[in-house]
RNA sequence: CGGGGCGUGGCUCAGCCUGGUAGAGCGCUCGGUUUGGGACCGAGAUGUCGGAGGUUCGAAUCCUCUCGCCCCGACCA
């Protein structure tokens, strides 16, 4: 806990400046977002976090569907030799694979792994739904929760149970494949930036970072408040390494049996720390009105009897607000108007309409929005469309103060010396051209603690030689140290 | 998994070194006064001191083991 001065009106969160990871940990815990549970490395989510990710999955969800997808729930347990069968997808999950060994008393003749991901189960039941071309593509997306042993967890940015939503497409051509991976990606970086008002850098991933098991993976990336970089979405093209390791084949139009061409992608809870990292303050969480459970929360002032003399209008123009889409709460809890403004603030809502007497007489209401700290006063005729505006309003300005932070935070360098120079200096993103070799990549890695987040699809051409070597480059990447 | 730190009421922590009837602030409950930026007064409730073993007449305190959390590194959505 930290003592903060007269102006921050929050204790008990620890400043960013002072200690980025404690802030964090504080806001989760403050704002109710979640809480640690019995079991090791696993959080419960509480209803403010959850109701949080329940908006963001609405969004996601209602994209997918957009693009022609179908939601469909598979099992949570993957028998042992599903996973085994593709080579380069066990090498890389086998030390995060928790097992069961028993059930109903027995010990189980084939260990069940609980799934950290669902290819294998996935490409199993697509060997037998497919036959002929006319099936496909298969585009089938579902919302469930993923287990994989992690040394290290934080809420939200690496549980050993998480949540997220992972689609599994199977396709005709390896073009279809790779378009559907790309317009997946589109999707998550749109969905960022428009919902989320989380910035995202688009780009491929590097042999070494890639999905295990994928021909090529693509990610979103978004730097956090202390200038580390998160993944905050993976698109993968796997090309037909699963449609061969599960036989999953098609007799074609030209009546040859081929391998369907896969993809998967997904995004997780992880969304809901970057949220908090992007646009949270010293007073807690900032929320963009989009994810935001309460958008508007509605603070009634008075003396002795603001139940008779405030409440009654405050629900008028609760209900108005309603009327007009705007997820509002009231509240009427016996507690002064500063301790509200706290804790609502703390949780990050959008806009505080206060109301009181004099704004009765007056016919106007007060309003304070969280990202400026902004105050004004409002006519409460026309208040719920002004309201509107205002949202949108905050949502654009979230993404432009942290687009602008990422400009501010992302540095060119083309030799290693100024490669350093930037790494040791303001921490965020350095785009530097890269020769496209392991091995420079690793070293940069164990000299700089930075890794390559992805290359850019749309990036430019890089030109010149690596930053590392004097091997000529290959790729222009982003560089970063990152959660 | 290595290095470091921390586990005492819901939260933040004191007490431990030097063993002897478990504390503070905040929060919570009740009553009253209050209410436009985290009010005040009064009265209360809340603890197997993370867990297990040991040493001792006696352990929050000493010893051993264990579990969990945090920070920094190696692996990952």
């Amino acid at each position: 806990m930290a003592k903060q001065d007269k102006e921050s009106f929050v204790t008990e969160i620890t400043p960013r400046s002072q200690d980025f990871s404690r802030w964090y940990l504080d806001v989760v815990r403050r704002a109710e977002l979640a809480d640690y549970s019995p079991v090791k490395g696993c959080m419960v989510i509480r209803p403010y976090g959850y109701a949080i990710w329940e908006l963001i999955q609405q969004a996601f969800d209602k994209e997918f569907k957009r693009t022609g997808h179908q939601n469909a729930y598979f099992p949570l347990f993957i028998p042992e030799s599903l996973l085994t069968k593709e080579a380069e997808h066990v090498e890389g999950f086998a030390p995060q694979v928790a097992y069961v060994t028993h059930g109903g008393g027995e010990e189980l003749e084939e260990k069940l792994v609980v799934r950290p991901t669902s290819e294998a189960i996935f490409g199993t039941m697509y060997a037998k739904w497919i036959q002929s071309w006319r099936d496909l593509p298969i585009l089938l997306n579902q919302w469930a929760n993923v287990v994989r042993w992690e040394k290290v967890t934080r809420p939200f940015l690496r549980t050993t149970e998480f949540l997220w939503q992972e689609g599994h497409t199977a396709h005709e051509t390896a073009e279809e494949a790779e378009t559907e991976t790309r317009m997946i990606l589109d999707l998550y970086s749109s969905l960022s930036h428009r919902v989320l008002a989380m910035p995202v850098v688009k780009g491929q991933k590097s042999e070494s970072e890639k999905f295990a098991g994928a021909l090529r993976t693509y990610s979103i990336e978004a730097l956090m408040g202390d200038g580390r970089a998160l993944q905050a979405g993976t698109s993968h093209n796997l090309g037909q390494n699963f449609a061969k390791a599960f036989e999953i084949k098609f007799q074609a139009r030209d009546k040859s049996v081929q391998h369907v061409w896969g993809t998967s992608w997904g995004v997780s809870t992880r969304l809901v720390g970057g949220i908090i990292m992007t646009h949270g303050d010293d007073s807690g969480l900032v929320l963009p009105p989009a994810v935001a459970p309460h958008q508007v929360v509605i603070i009634p002032i008075g003396r002795e009897n603001w139940r008779e003399t405030v409440l009654p209008r405050a629900k008028e123009i609760q209900a108005e607000l309603v009327a007009a889409g705007i997820r509002v709460t009231l509240d009427e809890r016996d507690e002064r108007p500063g301790w509200k403004f706290s804790e609502w603030e703390l949780r990050g809502v959008p806009i505080r309409l206060e109301i009181g007497l004099k704004d009765i007489e007056k016919a106007h209401v007060m309003i304070a929005r969280r990202d400026t700290r902004e105050k004004m006063s409002l006519p409460m005729d026309g208040v719920a469309p002004r309201l509107r505006e205002l949202l949108d309003d905050i949502q654009q300005n979230l993404l432009n103060r942290a687009l602008a932070f990422r400009e501010e935070h992302t540095q060119r360098a083309s030799t290693y010396d100024e490669f350093k120079a930037a790494m040791d200096g303001r921490p965020g993103f350095v785009i530097s051209p890269w020769c496209g070799s392991a091995d420079c990549e690793a070293q940069i890695k164990t000299e700089t603690q930075a890794t390559i987040r992805n290359m850019p699809i749309d990036g430019q051409s890089p030109g010149g030689t690596c930053v590392h070597c004097d091997k000529p480059a290959v790729a222009e990447a982003w560089f970063a140290k990152s959660y």
